[in-house]
RNA sequence: UCCUCAGUAGCUCAACGGCAGAGCGACCGGCUGUUAACCGGUAGGUUGCAGGUUCGAAUCCUGCCUGGGGAGCCA
């Protein structure tokens, strides 16, 4: 008697036809009739289930699997059949069904459709429920895709610090990260928490991104990468914010903006490639239940070349765009979500890469353009979520990112390694870093950021 | 943080100033191939919390809490 998993079976279910295998998993549900009943048993391991046929006549404990309720773990050992012309390709015969961990009738996951909201309150359960099977175990190839693409192309990945004492950077408010104690610091002269004292000896906080430091591997390795945690104590109440989320922030050295886009463009497309090949189950799902027609959008995106245009073009096509908006759309005024959204959903309706934005409005890293007015900066706009990807060429010129850190009030000592990059043999580099989680809600089209994150942190709720 | 909508049975919702209900789920029973099975029955409620108006409040008013959506910030 063999130990099979529902994946072993699906894949190849001939090879054990009429012979005797043991499958342990969780009951998704169980109808009993008279003298028989059916058991969808679901081992994790794929997202279809197995149906378990059950038998008075063959099972000493009938009774007892009859009243098994949903979420029981279960050992069921019995006859694999082929059933070619039923719904299912093939069942299980029990034999045997022994009871491993009882779920008594309080289970909060019925079988019947549940909202996402009601679902994230039982975070601990959801992942047993098909929507959430699919996006968890989605998310997970996604992340092994991501190594894979880099890697294939010889780019290094770093990992990047999450404690971090930079905090020049601009993006966004910080975790402090601390060992004082809050009632009881010491203070400076002046009444004020005396960092000094803390475990680093300076203000620290948890890394709002690792491009930084990702810059300076750059210019060891030339094409690196960074895939980890993010932190942002922004007071974000939308869809599309996480306190914590992943990035992948690659740095490619000798390269400019628009080697930049062709990479970010190269990868989104190897990672749907990856998910229509590998996921079929889990996208057909989506395509079906959560976003009608996302496998055939997908699978166009694959295939066609992602828009590309200046902000001054944006400004341009959105002005002559007959909808009004809330928000005048004006050359140097940041894109509102309202136009970004119409840039990509009702323009192109397909990915757009919008470039070259007014350097007022963006970070001071980014290279400064030679018409002195707009920065070597892009952003990756997508259908239904908006900004996935925000990059940039970096202003690689000492005297030009010394001036800008000037205008933006950074102390030149407080990134003194950072600009030793410029002063020791730098070159021309960018990079952009990808949500990943943004990127899920994309490839998914699950349209919650809290919903394609085991257990989300957002403002106000850190449950689990 | 601002704007907006909502909170009623385990879940999804109805009742909108006058007896608190349905569907699903759960439980019990029936059914020889079900597949979000079907048929019959039973149980299940401090209507988010606190106060106010009223003869009477789930319903109207005030404050708070929680959640959804939109905006800003961004990935």
């Amino acid at each position: 008697m063999e130990k099979v998993t529902v994946s072993q079976l699906v894949r190849g279910a001939e090879k054990y036809a009429d012979q005797t295998v043991n499958v342990n998993g969780w009951v998704r549900n169980n109808r009993d009739q008279k003298e028989f009943g059916f058991i969808a048993l679901n081992d994790g391991t794929h997202f279809n289930t197995v149906q378990v046929v059950y038998e008075k006549e063959n099972l000493g404990n009938y009774d007892r699997v009859a009243r098994l309720g949903v979420g029981s773990a279960i050992s069921v050992t019995g006859r694999l059949v082929l059933t070619p012309e039923a719904r299912q390709a093939f069942e299980i015969k029990a034999d045997r069904v022994a009871l491993e961990g009882d779920s008594p009738e309080d289970y909060p996951i019925q079988p019947k459709r549940h909202s996402r909201e009601f679902l994230r309150e039982v975070a601990h359960l959801r992942p047993r429920t098909n929507l959430f099977t699919a996006v968890f175990r989605v998310r997970s190839m996604l992340a092994f895709a991501v190594h894979q693409f880099f890697q294939e192309k010889g780019f290094v990945c770093l990992h990047a610090p999450i404690i971090t004492a930079n905090d020049a950077e601009g993006a966004g408010e910080l975790f402090r990260v601390t060992t004082l104690d809050p009632h009881n610091a010491p203070l400076t002269g002046d009444g004020k928490a005396d960092y000094s004292c803390d475990f680093f000896g300076k203000k620290t906080n948890l890394t709002v991104s690792g491009q930084l430091e990702a810059e300076a591997f750059a210019l060891a390795f030339k094409n690196v990468y960074t895939f980890g945690p993010t932190f942002r104590a922004e007071n974000s109440n939308t869809p599309r914010h996480a306190a914590e989320f992943w990035m992948i922030e690659p740095e490619i050295a000798f390269a400019d903006l628009n080697d930049n886009m062709n990479l970010a463009e190269e990868m989104i497309k190897y990672l749907i490639s990856c998910l229509l090949e590998k996921a079929e189950p889990e996208m057909a799902f989506f395509s079906q239940f959560v976003d009608k027609g996302l496998q055939e959008r997908l699978q166009d995106i694959v295939t066609a070349d992602f828009a590309r245009i200046t902000y001054t073009e944006a400004v341009e096509s959105l002005q002559k765009a007959k909808k009004k908006f809330e928000y005048p759309v004006e050359w140097g005024k940041d894109l509102q979500t309202e136009h970004e959204r119409f840039l990509t959903e009702k323009i192109f309706h397909k990915p757009v890469f919008v470039s070259d934005y007014p350097k007022e409005i963006k970070a001071f890293y980014m290279r400064v353009n030679d018409d002195q007015k707009t920065a070597a900066a892009m952003d990756l706009l997508v259908p239904g979520v908006g900004e996935i990807i925000g990059g940039s060429q970096r202003e690689e010129r000492a005297d030009v990112l010394k001036e800008r850190m000037a205008a933006f009030n950074i102390e030149p000592e407080e990134l003194q390694w950072y600009l030793d990059l410029r002063k020791y043999g730098g070159v021309k580099h960018a990079g952009f870093g990808l949500g990943f989680e943004r990127a899920i809600m994309y490839f998914t089209g699950v349209s919650n950021i809290r919903d394609v994150i085991p257990f989300p942190r957002t403002v106000n709720s850190c449950e689990f």
